[in-house]
DNA sequence: TGTTAGCACTCACCCATAAAGAGTGCTAAC
DNA sequence: GTTAGCACTCTTTATGGGTGAGTGCTAACA
């Protein structure tokens, strides 16, 4: 069954009148908020209609109509209206994300602190994987006697470190070899493809010279080199969560705290997630515990290759109009700013 | 005033039940539960008396007694019993803490979730202040074209890079040159001495063979050394405030969670913080938005110098005993892994 | 003089009940 | 097809009584 337009106007309205009310929405309050016309019986009889079609709900008989997260869908893909960004706070935006671009891991970091600022509700973000960045550089640096700095370095410049304790003495040259060796061996290959070999057998056959030394360096080789896959998550505003009507329920705020603060899980569901400007709404969303959430992510780039993310999440009852242009406006700006790389430095 | 005997006794059972129940204590269970020979009106003239000397307080006329910021000093100072911590969490808490001693970011963190896990509270810990180690080396490495890897490493192994991208080419020569000249300048010198030299000015008098290029490097080398002194902190367990009867109520829960996440002040209190084993109550903690919580913190140490500070943040109703002696084993269990370094790897 | 029993009193908590208010669903009329 | 009217439902808020745990005071007791 098609939506008449009167139907998709009234539900319009429910729609956006939760969103900002987080109250039920009653046919009389509706007809006299929004002059559409009609009488409020009519409104009832069209809204019947819509709860029928699994558009809306009703928390028990008397109460008004909430919509459905099938609702919110129809509202997030038809009829939202382009929110735009008040000028003044893309300058903002725009300024802060950009004066402080040496490190992505920071930029990042920020722009999910001030995600969470002005959006006001939870908000996080994600390093990329950086799984075919390749290997660039690996250097041993003597610390003392008996412990040396591992330091491996990416293509994109990223940079992971170890601290090594050896049982045994070891000379500046062997250090010196064994960099060089390395560097020599895996410099222009992936990481993950370096992770994919027997590393281990490798040193034993790359340098029968100082075997034993090798081995004792393989793990911490292979440690420092998976670290540098490590994807960080930053998550911002949680307390925000608490001045939403939604979570004025102990268990609910709990349910939630609960959710995000699963960190290694979270950052699974938003590595697996999909490219791009992703909305998953209630129960769109394939893991159990979030079928009360909406999340919206978006990707950035560096280089127009690696990709991280970044979000929000909160009540299925959120601005999605605002919020999508916040965040789209932002990961933009986050790409612009590592896509000048090398070309332009500032300005 | 001096507390009688008995006057101790009824509080230290007061105390000791609060602490599990949460529940205001009456006189008659008192007398019901801890047979001390005495009637409750007996008790209610003591307890009466002890509200007087600042101990115990009223909620309302018809409550029982509860136990003042005061009663909990006195409860710790001199009323709590040693609590043993059972042989095979010793183990596991040793175990764990000992098998991954590579990096001390990890360790530390991982201490903290162990914490929080054992607690049941909300855990957290800082990673030492480096202000006082000593430059090992500086490194220039060439990523591309334009943009270069800065790399700092300290005395105790401790690493800090950052990408810097340049406006004009570099040669390696420049590099090379760049990284051993800063290295025979600064090596040795602590961390702290060197920010506050004037290092633009010396970066200019030192190299003026490669002058505007070191004058390019000066800005991020004082921004990644003064990352090097950077205090990570770690919060675990958050979401257990919320199995406390205490933050029941959404607006005490939503108080703590913000108080926690304002990470950098809640950072400044905690490196700020005298030394040792330190348990501050209540309105004993200077910071008022603090006023209803107690924190116990303990450090640790490496090569028997550099401190962190490991802790758990809580109601001031909390199991005081056993949960300092946790605190006090792990934290002398990360110090001790710490302190071998050099001397033996494992074992 | 310290201890105890007794008793009136105070609250918080639970529960039932009542009234108000918002909203629905249905019916009949326009 | 639309609307007015009305009975009905259900939440919310207020009210009041009953219960139980606990106090504070007084008077008697050892």
């Amino acid at each position: 069954m098609e939506l008449s337009e009167r139907k998709l106007q009234i539900l319009h309205a429910i729609v956006a009148d939760f969103i900002y009310s987080a109250e039920p929405v009653g046919s009389r309050t509706l007809s006299r908020k929004y002059d559409m016309g009609i009488s409020p019986a009519t409104i009832r009889n069209e809204m019947s209609d819509l709860e029928d079609m699994g558009y809306l709900s009703h928390p028990h008989t008397s109460a008004g109509r909430i919509p459905s997260d099938k609702a919110y869908r129809l509202y997030v893909d038809q009829m939202m209206k382009d929110y735009q960004i008040p000028e003044a706070e893309k300058t903002i935006i725009a300024e802060k994300l950009t004066q402080n671009v040496r490190e992505l891991e920071r930029t990042v970091h920020y722009a999910a602190t001030l995600l969470s600022e002005i959006t006001n509700l939870a908000s996080f973000a994600i390093t990329p994987n950086r799984t075919e960045n390749t290997l660039k550089y690996v250097n041993l640096l003597p610390v003392d006697e008996r412990t040396v700095v591992l330091m491996i370095v990416g293509q994109d410049g990223k940079v992971s470190s170890a601290n090594i304790r050896l049982e045994h003495d070891y000379t500046t040259e062997n250090l010196e070899l064994m960099s060089r060796v390395l560097t020599h061996n895996y410099k222009g290959k992936t990481i993950n493809n370096i992770l994919t070999l027997d590393i281990v057998k490798a040193f034993e056959n790359d340098m029968y010279a100082i075997h034993d030394f090798a081995q004792r360096i393989a793990p911490d080789f292979l440690d420092t080199l998976e670290r540098m896959l490590t994807v960080d998550l930053y998550m911002e505003g949680l307390s925000n969560i608490f001045s939403i009507p939604e979570y004025n329920d102990i268990d609910k705020a709990r349910c939630f705290i609960e959710m995000v603060q699963k960190k290694q899980q979270f950052t699974e569901v938003l590595v697996n997630r999909e490219n791009g400007l992703i909305i998953t709404i209630g129960s769109e969303n394939a893991e159990a515990y979030m079928k009360d959430c909406s999340l919206i992510t978006a990707d950035y780039r560096i280089d127009g290759r690696l990709v991280g993310k970044i979000g929000v999440i909160g009540p299925t009852r959120m601005k999605y109009g605002e919020i999508t242009s916040v965040l789209k406006y932002m990961s933009d700006n986050i790409s612009q700013t590592f896509q000048l790389k090398g070309e332009k430095k500032d300005e």
